[in-house]
RNA sequence: GGGCGGUUAGCUCAGUGGUUAGAGCGCUUGCUUCACACGCAAGAAGUCAGAGGUUCAAAUCCUCUACCGCCCA
C-alpha cells in the first residue's frame, strides 16, 4: 500500500492523498464489519442518527471523532465491536426543509398533496443520506456501513408499530383532549420539549369582572388578555380573606357576557396580581388542570391558523395578537381595565421555526409515561447506567422524577404514521398491520388515523430497533445492551432518556451502560453556531484546509467530557502541525531504513537514553489508557502529544542523532519501536496519518506487524516498565543541556560560538560520560565531566547548581561580574526561603505525624538538596566577591 | 422560583487535596543546525473571581458573595 519510495516521502504532510487511500483500504477489508464471538464481549455504540435535514455540522465532528476514537481503541484491544450508523428521517425538520424548496417553485404541500409530497421527501433522504454518509467517512469514521440504518427503514418501521401496539396493548399510549403545543407555522401540535421558553418583555393587564348581582367586581390579572373569551370560571385562594365572600358567586365575563363562577383552588398563588386570576382550561395547562377537577367547560377559542374562532363572538376572525388589543381597547372603553403593568413572562416559542406556540385543548395520543419513567430512574440509580459527567445525573434524575405525559402525534406528513384505523361503526382499530376490514362490523370502510408519529418516538428505539427487535435476531441477541450511548448533552431529555425507557419497555435491559455526555462546539466567541448567524464552519472545509486528522485533533484536544468547547483556526493549525511533526519524525526515522537493518531490540545493549525513551513510553501508554478509561480524552490526547514532541522528538532523536553515525549500539531498533508503538497508542485519535506512517515503517523496516494499524494491538504499559535509575540520568542530562542553552541565551553568545562547561556530577559522573560529544552537541559547549570538583572554582566562573549535579562554565568574558553577583544573590535568597519553608514545616509535628511518611521524605529530600544548593551558592558568590 | 456549570498567563483551555500551577496560540530574543520555519532554542508573563471556613497542607473540599452561561418550571 506504501505507493511511494521512503525518499520520496514530502517535506509536509499532505493529508488529501492519505486519507482517501486508506479510507478505502480499510473498507475493501471490511475492518468496519465486527465478527460475532460469543466468547468474547462485543464494544457496541449505536451511532446518533444525523437528520436528514442539510450537511453534517462540527457537532456531528465532534461526535463522530469521539465513537471512532473509542471503537478504534476497543476494536484494536481485541473486542468485537460494532459501530453502527444511520440517519433520522428527523419529522417536522425534515419536512420544513423540502417545503421551502416547494415554496421556492412556488408550490405548498397542500397543493400537490399527501403522496406527491412523500415522494418529494424521498428524494431529498436519498441525497441527503448519501452526502451524509460521505461526509462521516471523510471524518475516518470506523462504522459498520453493512448495518446502516435510516429511521424509516422496514426494520425500525415495525418496531415503531410495534411498540405503540404494545404500549396501547397495556393502556400506556391513549387518545384524549389535553393540553398541547400549538404551532401555527408548522401546523401541529408539539411535546413540551419541542417548546422553547424566552422571557419577553410584556404586560400585566388587571381587569374588572362585574359581579352578577349587584355593583361589585373582582379585579383578575393576566398577561393574555385576549384569552379572557375563553374563560369559564375566576378563581381564588381559599385562604385568601380578601375574596372569602365571593367564592360561589356569578360573574359577567366581559365582553361576552357569559355568566361563569368564582371558585377557589389551593394552587391559586395569593401573591401574584390581585390573587384572582381567569382561568382558560382551553388555552393554559395550569387551568386545564383546575379545569378537570372544578368541572368546569373548555372553550377552545382559537383555529388552527391562531385566529380567533366562532367561540370568540365578533372577534372571530381576527389574528390572536389584534385580537389582544382589540380586547384591551374595548375593555377599556367599557372602564373595565384597572391598570396596565409592565411584565416580562416566559412565552414558548417553537424549536423548528421559533413561531410563538399557543398552549391549546386538542385531542392527540399521549403516552402515559410514569410507568415506563419509574425503570428507568431505577436503571441510573443503581448503576445499571451510569452517566459520564456524572452531574447529569441529577439533571436526569430531577426531569424523569417531574415527567408528565408525552404527546406523539404530530399533524406532519412525513414520519411514521399512526397505526390506528377508524371505522365507520366507530371501532378504533390498533394494529401493526394494516387491517383489512373492521373487527367489529366487517366494514373494509377504513380510516388511517391521518397523523404521524413524534420523532423521537422512532429514535427512541434506535439502541434494539437498530439491531432487528422486535424480531429475535443474531445481532439483537450479541449486540445488545450496547457499551456507549455517546452525544451531546443537549439531548438528555429528548434522546437518552426516552432510549432508557423504551429499551427496558421492550426488552427488559438498559441499553447501554454508560451515557458519555459531550458539550457542545461554539465559534470563537464563544457563540452557538447557527445558519441565521452564519457563524458556522463546515467540517469539509476545515478537513480541506488542515486535513481530517487535524480537525479530529482540534475538537478533541483541550476538552473536558460535557463542556462547550470553541473552535478557533489556532487549534486547528496546531493539529495540522503535530500530524506534520509526527511526519517528519519518522521521516527521519524512515532515512535510515536503505540498508534493511535489522531492528530487533537487544535489550541486554540498550544505553541509558533507549531505557529512558522505553520507560517514559511505557508510562505515557499507563496514564493515556487510564484516561481512556475515564473517558478523559482530551487528557489522554495531550499526554500522547506531550511524548511524542517533548520527549520522542525534542530529546530521544536529538540524542540518536549522535549515535546514528557510530557502529556500535544504533539508536535505530528503539527508534522504530517507540515510533511504532506510539503510533499505534495515537491511532484512534488521528486515524490517517498515524496509518501512512506505520505502513511505511511496516515496509522499510520489514516489521512484519499487519495489514493495518486498525486491526493492530493497542498498546499495554507494563507494570513494571519503569526505568528509574535511567530516567534519573537522562533528566540530568536534560537539565544540564538546559542550563547550559540558558546560560548561552542569557549571557547572549554568538550561535558559533562553543562555550567551556565543567559538569561536576558525583556518582553520576560516571554514567554521564558516555554522553559528552552529545550534551556537547545540543548545548554547543566543550565540556568536561568528573564526579567532584578538583579544587577551586577558577574566579569569574558561572557555578550552576542544578539537583544532582554543578555546571561551572568559565566564562569571563561572557558577563558583567555585577549582573552575576546579583543573579547568585537572588538565588541564594530563594534558597534560604525555601529552606526556611521547609524547616518550619518539618519542624511541624502535626505535618510529620499526619502526612503520608513519602510526602515528609519528599520534603526532606528537597530540604537537603535546598542546604546543598545554599552552599555551593555562598561558595560561588564568596569567589565572585574575592 | 429551583438546579447546574464556568470564572486559572494577553487569548483558548487543562489541572480537582501534597506545598515552586501547566499546554497551545500570541508576545520578546536568537537561529536558512543535514526530519520538520506546519520548525529549533531561550525568555517574559498568573494575588488560580472575591470573602470566610475546614485541614499539618486548598486553585482543588465547605459556606457566602459577585459576574457570565445553560437547563427546568
Amino acid at each position: 500500500m506504501t505507493d511511494q519510495p521512503i525518499s520520496e516521502l514530502p517535506k509536509a504532510y499532505e493529508p488529501a492523498q492519505v486519507e482517501k487511500k486508506w479510507y478505502t483500504y480499510w473498507m475493501d477489508k471490511g475492518y468496519f464489519t465486527p465478527e460475532i464471538d460469543p466468547s468474547k464481549k462485543p464494544f457496541v455504540i449505536i451511532q446518533p442518527p444525523p437528520n436528514i435535514t442539510g450537511d453534517l455540522h462540527l457537532g456531528h465532528a465532534l461526535t463522530a471523532t469521539l465513537e471512532d476514537i473509542m471503537a478504534r481503541w476497543h476494536r484494536m484491544m481485541g473486542e468485537p465491536t460494532l459501530w453502527l450508523p444511520g440517519e433520522d428521517h428527523a419529522g417536522i425538520a425534515a419536512q420544513v426543509v423540502v417545503e421551502r424548496a416547494l415554496a421556492k417553485e412556488g408550490l405548498t404541500r397542500q397543493q400537490i398533496g399527501r403522496e406527491k409530497f412523500n415522494e418529494r421527501m424521498w428524494e431529498w433522504v436519498n441525497g441527503c443520506r448519501a452526502n451524509i454518509s460521505n461526509q462521516h467517512k471523510r471524518l475516518g469514521v470506523s462504522c459498520d456501513w453493512s448495518r446502516e440504518c435510516f429511521t424509516l427503514d422496514p426494520g425500525p418501521s415495525l418496531a415503531v408499530r410495534t411498540f405503540f401496539v404494545n404500549l396501547y396493548a397495556k393502556g400506556l399510549i391513549y387518545r384524549g383532549e389535553r393540553i398541547i403545543n400549538w404551532c401555527s407555522r408548522c401546523a401541529t401540535a408539539l411535546s413540551d420539549l419541542e417548546v422553547e421558553h424566552e422571557d419577553i418583555p410584556s404586560n400585566l393587564w388587571y381587569i374588572k369582572y362585574p359581579l352578577e348581582d349587584g355593583n361589585r367586581f373582582i379585579t383578575v390579572a393576566t398577561t393574555r388578555p385576549e384569552t379572557l373569551l375563553g374563560d369559564t370560571a375566576v378563581a381564588v385562594n381559599p385562604s385568601d380573606e380578601r375574596y372569602a365572600t365571593l367564592v360561589g358567586k356569578q360573574v359577567r365575563l366581559p365582553l361576552t357576557g357569559r355568566i361563569i363562577p368564582v371558585i377557589s383552588d389551593e394552587s391559586i398563588s395569593m401573591e401574584f396580581g390581585t390573587g384572582a386570576v381567569k382561568v382558560t382550561p382551553a388555552h393554559d395547562p395550569n387551568d386545564f388542570e383546575l379545569g378537570l377537577r372544578h368541572k368546569l367547560p373548555v372553550i377552545n377559542i382559537l383555529a388552527a391558523d391562531m385566529t380567533i374562532n366562532e367561540h370568540g363572538g365578533k372577534f372571530a376572525g381576527m389574528d390572536r395578537f389584534a385580537a389582544r388589543k382589540a380586547v384591551v381597547s374595548e375593555l377599556e372603553a367599557e372602564g373595565l381595565l384597572v391598570k396596565i403593568e409592565p411584565h416580562s413572562h416566559a412565552v414558548g416559542h417553537c424549536q423548528r421555526c421559533r413561531t410563538i406556540i399557543e398552549p391549546i385543548a386538542s385531542r392527540q395520543w399521549f403516552v402515559k409515561i410514569a410507568p415506563l419513567a419509574a425503570p428507568a430512574i431505577e436503571a441510573v440509580k443503581d448503576g445499571s447506567i451510569n452517566i459520564v459527567p456524572e452531574r447529569f445525573t441529577k439533571v436526569y434524575l430531577n426531569w424523569m422524577e417531574n415527567i408528565r405525559d408525552w404527546c406523539i402525534s404530530r399533524q406532519l406528513w412525513w414520519g411514521h404514521r399512526i397505526p390506528v384505523w377508524y371505522c365507520s361503526c366507530g371501532e378504533t382499530i390498533v394494529a401493526v398491520e394494516e387491517p383489512k376490514k373492521c373487527l367489529k362490523c366487517g366494514s373494509e370502510a377504513l380510516k388511517q388515523d391521518p397523523d404521524v408519529l413524534d420523532t423521537w418516538f422512532s429514535s427512541g428505539l434506535w439502541t434494539h430497533s437498530t439491531l432487528g427487535w422486535p424480531e429475535k435476531t443474531p445481532d439483537l441477541e450479541y449486540f445488545y445492551p450496547t457499551t456507549v450511548m455517546e452525544t451531546a448533552y443537549d439531548i438528555l431529555f429528548f434522546w437518552v432518556a426516552r432510549m432508557i425507557m423504551m429499551g427496558i419497555e421492550n426488552t427488559g435491559k438498559p441499553p447501554f451502560q454508560h451515557v458519555y455526555l459531550h458539550g457542545l462546539i461554539r465559534d470563537e466567541k464563544g457563540e452557538k453556531m447557527s445558519k441565521t448567524k452564519g457563524n458556522v464552519i463546515d467540517p469539509l472545509e476545515v478537513m480541506d484546509k488542515y486535513g481530517t486528522d487535524a480537525l479530529r485533533f482540534a475538537v478533541i484536544t483541550g476538552t473536558t467530557p460535557g463542556n462547550d468547547s470553541k473552535l478557533s483556526p489556532t487549534k486547528l493549525e496546531a493539529g495540522r502541525n503535530f500530524a506534520n511533526k509526527l511526519w517528519n519524525a519518522s521521516r527521519f526515522v524512515l532515512r535510515y531504513a536503505g540498508d534493511a537493518r535489522d531492528v530487533t531490540i537487544n535489550a541486554s545493549t540498550l544505553t541509558l537514553e533507549d531505557r529512558w525513551i522505553i520507560s517514559r513510553l511505557n508510562s505515557t501508554v499507563g496514564e493515556a489508557s487510564e484516561l481512556m478509561e475515564e473517558f478523559e480524552f482530551g487528557e489522554a490526547l495531550r499526554k500522547i502529544h506531550d511524548f511524542l514532541w517533548g520527549e520522542y522528538c525534542d530529546w530521544y532523536i536529538e540524542l540518536a542523532k549522535a549515535r546514528l553515525g557510530s557502529a556500535t549500539s544504533s539508536p535505530l531498533p528503539v527508534l522504530v519501536h517507540v515510533l511504532e508503538v506510539s503510533l499505534r497508542m495515537l491511532h484512534p485519535y488521528m486515524p490517517f496519518v498515524t496509518e501512512e506512517l506505520w505502513q511505511n515503517l511496516n515496509v522499510a523496516f520489514n516489521l512484519d506487524c499487519g495489514e493495518s494499524i486498525m486491526i493492530s494491538a493497542y498498546p499495554e504499559a507494563v507494570e513494571t516498565g519503569a526505568d528509574a535509575g535511567a530516567e534519573m540520568v537522562i533528566d540530568s542530562l536534560i537539565e544540564i543541556v538546559r542550563t547550559i542553552r540558558n546560560t548561552r541565551a542569557e549571557f547572549q553568545v554568538e550561535p558559533n560560538r562553543l562555550v567551556e562547561a565543567g559538569i561536576y556530577a558525583g556518582e553520576l559522573a560516571a554514567l554521564l560520560k558516555p554522553y559528552k560529544g552529545a550534551i556537547e552537541t545540543l548545548s554547543k559547549a566543550a565540556v568536561t565531566i568528573e564526579s567532584e570538583r578538583q579544587g577551586e572554582v577558577p574566579p569569574k566562573a558561572l557555578a550552576l547548581v542544578l539537583e544532582f549535579s554543578e555546571v561551572i562554565i568559565p566564562m569571563a568574558s561572557m558577563f558583567d561580574l555585577r549582573t552575576e553577583m546579583e543573579r547568585v544573590s537572588n538565588e541564594a535568597m530563594e534558597a534560604v526561603l525555601e529552606i526556611g519553608r521547609l524547616e518550619a514545616l518539618l519542624g511541624d509535628k502535626a505535618f510529620c505525624d499526619k502526612a503520608p511518611a513519602a510526602v515528609v521524605q519528599k520534603q526532606q529530600e528537597k530540604l537537603s538538596v535546598a542546604r546543598e544548593k545554599l552552599v555551593r551558592l555562598k561558595e560561588h558568590k564568596g569567589r565572585l566577591e574575592g
